[in-house]
DNA sequence: GCAAGGACGTA
DNA sequence: GTACGTCCTTGCA
């Protein structure tokens, strides 16, 4: 007997996050989940051949929430969001789907999947049989046995790995450490996050391994708790001991589950075609009905759709389509899916689409390499045919301001694609054996040859990221152009989320490509890509540009169907070849002055070091949070110490700060020495380090697509964080200077977010004020303390400051009592008063959290989407987050558009002017130039006006936009 | 060598 | 109270 016994929920789960949910009946119900369902189901019956063939079989689903573990510990999986809602009509459908396999489906009230599984996998091994266990939860692994008569199969396809993964003892141990029927011991030490099983706090898996191999079980080691050497560790488990049996009770699964069918009624049963097809047909799953019919060799026209199927879960037409989770989502009620059959919607064409290109299969040995001038003509050729092209370049690094470029690859259609490898090193030599590898074609030749079609303003070319294939084809004399991106498409459709390709591939094409690490390799044995066999190269480069046109030829249609194209083509796409300019020219840093301000800042540190391990009596490192935390509140046992979510000391600079107040001396030299060991090393020391040798600038790298608001964010390094709030910092400043011969212009937008706020919630009083021109954090504390302007107390306009900054923060009386270090009862009074003051902001709050959990997202001003997809969490505390973020994110967002608007157009607006000023940077609100020396007053007026009338004319904002614009010599200077 | 946590720089 | 990226220590391989 070999019974195997599917988990249901492994199977709904991934069918959920690795596909569109896009699928959908003609009556609009989601069934894309049901669909994977079926697919996978129905691969494992024929993976599961000859001695693997199972004799029975059954899928095993949870039948709720609840079960008796709840009973004696309430917060087991307490953590877990309610199921999306497009999944829940999906679930009575998965079991409709086993069954239609003839495969029995169980569930029982008040027990989870796994100790019905549990239950049933020990009925079958007393009964002399084997149990496979398709499941990737690894709680089911204290199941295995070591004479392999209970199994696990794990079904995930992942790159490089046979589809099917075996799970038996020694995976187990590779996991846990430990063998199968110790699992549950490790697992009540280390607990778990996702399950919300608490285990021993500061105990990972490895140290629980170590323990349990060392004293056997958890009772033991409970028992025997004194004799562990680490104190640390002796005190935790000590401690904790209660909890480590709690949370072995909570792991352990039962094996006497008073199961209904006895193990003999789940024998395989070959499929009815009766049972099959009605259902198949009723869930419109054309493709597969085919498939299997072709299989068994019945006739699927000779049975109808079942009706009770069709008719009970029709889709109410109109409903909210809102969906959460990592795969890309999102089709929103009005777009189309209401009703019509058969009709073609934009949703509709964009899920043919994205149907059609996920069932081309991929062949990664079909890509040709192109070594012939010939087959280059041919390729170019063929670009010129479709009128686009996707573009990937293959290079020696991460930083395109530096890399060398190796290889480009081509793909003008799905699964047809090239590599033209250009500059990879020859075979035997080493990192310095410098030959060039044989069967390649001449660089600038064809770099010739390709740049009139990568200029061809008739041929887009397509990328993913194409920011750096841009960038880097810069210095090889080719501006690429124009260009569509499939990273920025993402962005646009389903924001900040992961769009990485192998994401989106997994997500959209089935598909997540060969990691680069599979063929460089990580860390010190890490290569370039130019010593990777060209053969292996050609593979995986032309893969990334076949991938990348498919998943063009998916997201273009779905920027039409879900609303898009606007943010997409005027926001997202033509921003990307400013920011390859920006990123290109880069900032001149002096180093002369870092290196003496290093000297300086370096001095200084040392004495408050010094200072500090005098006053604690004994040297420490004051770079350590936790040793600086014993020291105050263990040995010195001040009060007031708080513990972070570790259990760690606090020792923020908020704590040490109250500390210095309170005469602590100790904790003003540790505040002294942070700031100046944070400038130096994050700044001083760090920034020389970015200087490119060869243009002798600092060049960052901005990202377009992070900021799940719309900013852009930039690193290695990032230049969107140097100091300017303390005096030290701001000599940072200095050292960014302008070129001989030029002057920097700082031009930042005067309080634009509160702008945006005062327009987006309509508030008069604010935007009198901004219309005035007045001090608007001195307007807000006259309106709401009564007092006048004139001579007003400096404590008194901070506190309205701070409570301007919290409105646009999402305001929660415990942040702003936080941030002004006053009662909560207090910051509440003043909320009130705010609200009072200003009824309209109460109301704009409201909106938005309505807005959020109707609808999953947010929008700004220009129609950019913020997606929320745990909006509706049944987490309270994650749910007010998000309910602060959604307030936020529209002020935050919207500004982020206004500036995107502004730089998108500043470059023709000063070429127009005929100034030859060149945008260097941006900070959020703030652009920097550098102009000829001479020239700055009348760049000025032009950056000012792009800068105030960049809304305009798809906005008409009701409070003025204010620009400040200062020249210097340094950054300092301008700001 | 790598990941997580704490701390801190900016808007 | 929002949004980021980087540095350092710690604790594991």
């Amino acid at each position: 007997m070999h019974l195997v016994l599917v988990d249901g929920s492994t199977f709904i789960f991934r069918a959920f996050h690795a596909l569109p949910p896009l699928t959908r009946k003609s009556d609009g119900l989601p069934v894309g989940c049901v669909s994977g369902f079926c697919t996978m189901l129905h691969k494992l019956t024929e993976d599961l051949k000859g001695e693997d063939a199972p004799t029975h079989m059954a899928v095993i689903f949870d039948h709720s929430a609840k079960s008796f573990r709840s009973d004696f510990y309430p917060d087991y999986k307490a953590h877990r969001p309610p199921p999306p809602e497009e999944l829940v009509p999906q679930f009575p459908l998965t079991r409709a789907a086993s069954r239609a396999f003839s495969i029995p489906c169980i569930e029982m009230e008040g027990w989870e999947a796994d100790d019905i599984i549990a239950t049933y996998a020990v009925m079958a091994r007393q009964a002399g049989g084997r149990a496979t266990i398709v499941s990737s939860d690894k709680d089911l692994m204290q199941l295995i046995d070591a004479e392999g008569r209970v199994r696990m199969l794990d079904t995930l396809p992942r790159p490089g790995q046979p589809p099917l993964r075996w799970i038996g003892p020694n995976e187990v141990f590779e996991k846990f450490g430990v063998a199968p029927e110790k699992v549950v011991e490790v697992q009540a030490l280390c607990g778990d996050a996702v399950d919300n099983v608490p285990g021993v706090p500061g105990i990972g898996v490895k140290t629980a391994a170590e323990l349990i191999n060392t004293y056997g079980d958890v009772e033991t080691l409970l028992a025997r708790a004194t004799e562990i050497k680490q104190p640390a560790r002796r005190q935790k488990l000590i401690d904790n001991a209660e909890l480590a049996r709690v949370s072995r009770r909570l792991v352990t699964l039962s094996q006497d589950v008073p199961v209904e069918l006895p193990i003999d009624a789940l024998v395989r049963e070959p499929i009815a075609p009766g049972k099959l097809f009605p259902f198949l047909k009723a869930m419109e799953f054309s493709t597969f009905t085919r498939r299997i019919a072709g299989l068994i060799g019945a006739d699927p026209d000779a049975w109808e759709a079942d009706p009770e199927l069709r008719a009970a879960n029709a889709a109410p037409t109109g409903t909210s389509a809102t969906t959460a989770g990592a795969a890309p989502s999102e089709v929103s009620a009005g777009t189309g899916v209401a009703g019509a059959s058969g009709e073609d919607t934009p949703v509709r064409l964009a899920a043919a689409e994205a149907e059609r290109i996920r069932a081309l299969p991929f062949a990664t040995d079909a890509y040709e390499i192109v070594v012939s001038r010939e087959r280059l003509a041919d390729w170019i050729a063929d670009a010129r045919a479709m009128g686009h092209v996707a573009v990937d370049t293959e290079t020696t690094g991460l930083d395109n301001q530096q890399a060398d470029l190796v290889g480009i690859s081509l793909s003008t259609r799905p699964g047809h694609a090239c590599y033209i490898p250009l500059g990879h090193a020859g075979g035997e030599s080493d990192m310095f054996g410098g030959g060039r590898a044989e069967g390649q074609l001449d660089m600038r030749e064809t770099l010739a040859t390709l740049k009139p079609l990568f200029e061809d303003r008739s041929i887009l070319k397509i990328g993913h990221n194409v920011k750096y294939d841009m960038g880097l084809l810069v210095r090889y004399g080719i501006t690429l152009a124009p260009i569509d991106d499939t990273l920025l498409m993402a962005y646009a459709l389903d924001g900040a989320r992961n769009n990485s390709m192998e994401a989106l591939g997994q997500a959209w094409l089935g598909h997540s490509g060969t990691p680069i690490k599979d063929l460089i390799g990580t860390g010190k044995s890490q290569i370039t890509f130019a010593q990777v066999p060209i053969p292996e190269a050609a593979r995986y480069a032309a893969e990334d540009a076949d991938m990348t046109i498919r998943l063009w030829h998916v997201l273009r249609p779905r920027l039409v169907a879900e609303n898009a194209t606007t943010v997409y083509e005027t926001l997202e796409r033509p921003l990307s070849p400013v920011l390859m300019r920006m990123e290109g020219r880069g900032i001149s840093v002096d180093r002369g002055i870092l290196a003496r301000l290093s000297g300086d800042f370096a001095q200084r540190a040392a004495a408050f070091e010094a200072e500090a391990q005098e006053l604690a009596g004994e040297p420490f490192n004051l770079g350590s949070p936790k040793q600086l935390g014993e020291i105050l509140f263990g040995k010195m046992a001040l009060p007031g110490g708080t513990k972070t979510k570790t259990g760690q000391w606090a020792t923020g600079a908020d704590v040490l700060e109250d500390l210095a107040l309170q005469g602590v001396p100790l904790a003003r030299a540790v505040v002294e020495w942070r700031q100046l060991t944070k400038l130096m090393g994050t700044y001083t020391n760090a920034l020389p380090g970015y200087i490119n040798a060869r243009t002798g600038r600092v060049h960052t790298s901005y990202h377009q697509a992070a900021v799940l608001t719309g900013r852009l964010s930039s690193n290695e390094p990032n230049l969107q964080n140097i100091p300017v709030r303390t005096e030290d910092g701001r000599k940072i400043r200095t050292a960014f200077v302008a070129a001989p011969g030029k002057m920097l212009i700082s031009a930042d937008y005067s309080q634009i977010e509160l702008r945006v706020l005062a327009h987006i919630a309509d508030i008069q009083a604010l935007k009198d004020a901004f219309e005035e021109g007045l001090d608007i954090h001195a307007m807000t504390a006259s309106e709401m303390f009564g007092v006048p302007i004139e001579g007003m107390p400096s404590e008194v306009r901070r506190r309205a400051k701070a409570i301007n900054f919290g409105i646009i923060y999402g305001i929660s009386a415990f942040g702003l009592a936080n941030q002004l270090s006053i009662e909560r009862s207090e910051a509440r009074a003043y909320i009130e008063a705010y609200f009072a003051k200003f009824p309209g902001i109460k109301d704009y709050m409201d909106a938005q959290k309505r807005r959020v959990k109707a609808d999953g997202h947010v929008t700004t001003l220009f129609g950019r989407r913020i997606p929320f997809p745990n909006a509706t969490s049944s987490n309270p505390s994650e749910r007010a987050f998000i309910e602060r973020a959604s307030i936020n994110a529209p002020i935050q967002g919207s500004a982020a558009d206004i500036i995107r608007r502004a730089m998108i157009r500043m470059e023709p607006a000063l070429k127009r002017a005929g100034i030859a000023a060149d945008m260097l940077l941006q900070v959020h609100d703030e652009l920097i130039f550098e102009v000829p020396e001479g020239t700055e007053d009348a760049a000025i007026p032009v950056i000012r006006e792009v800068m105030e009338n960049a809304a305009v004319p798809a906005v008409h904002l009701t409070v003025p936009i204010r620009v400040d614009a200062h020249a210097a010599r340094d950054w300092d200077g301008a700001h």
